[in-house]
DNA sequence: CTGAAAGCGCTAACAC
DNA sequence: GTGTTAGCGCTTTCAG
């Protein structure tokens, strides 16, 4: 029975102590050439491998990550976020792994650059980001790396930071996906519309991928007579807004709408509802309440799901692992694109978390 | 600051050593009134939590898992099953869980009796079983119970075995999710069929369920004018099942159809596909080869996702945590019901395994 | 350069 | 009933 082999044992084959093997193991202080080379063919011989959990009790280190998300309460979509965090929280904590949580305002990049400050002076060991000002957090994570502190990313990527792993969805399939469920049994001619619905600073490179691939799919059935029309509408001033959708739902060749962000949704859905407009089909984004009750009612025919919650909790995770156990993270992690329906709702709602 | 706290620390604080401690923390052995609540009181006041980290180093137990699940070689579904467990071997290896799968002829109801011993003989800690025989399964839990080794169960439930956990899907709720997505947009009249494609002996309870969902769904929509046919079609002899299917394809009021067995699937979509049937909507179930290649052709316009390496793989992590770090496994672990189509295919074929 | 030895927090056998 | 103590496998300090 191959017992498992341990150091000692790999020291008795090898003629030397322990405290040598432990040496060429992690390749600190001095070994002789005869050493290092004893002990490395028995390492290979003996296939070697260390028992983690006795080299994380060992070392008895403890490691500290700080995660800077917006601010839970400001937002159902990132108060997701904040769930997963806290999940982490309490998952990391048995293995001597602090989570913390440094919350800014979701509309102040002031807030931003002063938190993550904040991060900075904490010196965490690892970083979770969620990179929603763009520069602002470009310039972060330049400082992350002059300081070499690993730092994962997650809902939106910030591809030249190259951070250690960025945990999302492949938007530009997001978008295609998303025309699809519009397109499902549709014959032209029909308009398809794909509505950013946003406050003043959120504008970001997402939607615009999720309008490429969105605009492709399309593009790719030429069958010219389908029209695809994409509008940028402001959030915060609500009778413009109620206005140009208004506009926009009387035109007879309407057929879907497509909301990018997930808090627009509702209120195409309520205007939807009122005008009891339901030959027109909408997909949207995220297990909101409100999203979920249009679902139900009918006015929503599909969310996609970005699951930011475990997005937020699997990036720790990353972290952690990384910390704890040197295992390698994927350099990026993409989450499925769930679709979610009145049927399968309830199937997700009662999902049990891993 | 809150340095964690140990066993020791809380022996101190109650005035007793830490044999006392942990004899209240695994009410093992004898403990004296006064010193099991004044331990409780110190351990409640602290919140004291253990370091499973060296919880499991020092007590260096080495649990053994068995898993008894179909031949892989002979199923692709079950492949997959395979494949979640061969990832659970992985896993847990480093944790000294060691998890040895037990293959069962998937047509042979003798060698999984033959297999269920074999299981038994080797005298495991717990046992992961996909109970496809389900009497046989029944029996053989039985003597689980009376020997009190913990048993989980995936892809099919045993109810009546009352199990440690059962992980799978609802399939009730699968057979509602599959007729609205034959329903979308579809107006009556028209025929919607259900076809349970097997093997002589693999006929259970689990596709009846779908079957009533299915049902449900368009018995709630009352318009009567939906008809709906469910149909029980040999596998083993091609000739006859050809015949059977090219009657049904020959009714012009069919519109769509759902094939309940993931093997099924790829039969009605040839057919289909040589007849150049694209307007009749096909959903059918899991990720197999040949449904994924029909599938971005287009002949299938929507699979459901059983996910069944997933499921394999949790079921052992279940097992293992519990005899590991005594963690509650939830009874039903119900998985979300996955719906792909060709434009989010991607996004879960390259989506990490956690 | 190398070996010995003291931990890490918890378990479990053993003595009283 | 209760306390003591020797591990678990690895890290890390400290002599030499």
């Amino acid at each position: 029975m191959n017992k498992n082999i341990r150091i000692k044992d790999i020291a008795q084959l090898a003629g030397v102590s322990v405290g040598t093997v432990d040496r060429v193991l992690h390749s600190r202080g001095q070994v002789s050439r005869a050493a290092y080379e004893k002990v490395m063919e028995v390492l290979e011989k003996t296939g070697y491998k260390p028992n983690l959990i006795a080299r994380t009790l060992g070392s008895n280190k403890t490691y500290f990550i700080a995660a800077l998300i917006p601010d839970p309460s400001q937002d159902e979509y990132w108060g997701m976020s904040g769930q997963g965090v806290q999940h982490a929280i309490e998952e990391w904590e048995q293995y001597g792994v602090r989570v913390e949580p440094f919350f800014f305002d979701l509309y102040d990049t002031a807030s931003f650059r002063t938190r993550s400050e904040m991060v900075l002076d904490a010196n965490p060991d690892g970083i979770l980001a969620a990179p929603i000002f763009h520069e602002e957090a470009a310039r972060f994570f330049e400082v992350c790396h002059s300081r070499e502190i690993p730092f994962v990313v997650f809902n939106n990527n910030v591809p030249e930071a190259r951070p250690l792993s960025f945990i999302g969805q492949d938007l530009h399939q997001s978008g295609r996906v998303a025309a699809e469920l519009l397109h499902l049994n549709r014959h032209p001619p029909a308009l398809f519309a794909i509505l950013h619905i946003y406050d003043d600073i959120h504008r970001s490179t997402h939607l615009s991928e999720k309008e490429k691939g969105f605009k492709e799919y399309f593009d790719n059935l030429n069958h010219g007579q389908f029209q695809v029309l994409s509008l940028d509408l402001n959030y915060t001033h609500e009778p413009t807004l109620k206005n140009e959708l208004a506009e926009l739902m009387s035109r007879p060749d309407l057929k879907g709408i497509l909301v990018t962000t997930s808090r627009g949704a509702s209120i195409v859905s309520s205007m939807l509802e009122k005008r009891g407009k339901d030959d027109i089909r909408l997909v949207a984004y995220d297990l909101l309440k409100q999203n979920l009750n249009y679902l139900k009612k009918g006015i929503i025919d599909f969310l996609i799901n970005q699951n930011v919650r475990q997005q937020a909790f699997t990036g720790v995770g990353q972290l952690a692992n990384r910390l704890l156990f040197n295992k390698k993270v994927p350099q990026t992690y993409l989450f499925p694109l769930e679709i979610i329906t009145r049927q399968n709702l309830e199937s997700y709602l009662s999902a049990n978390f891993h």
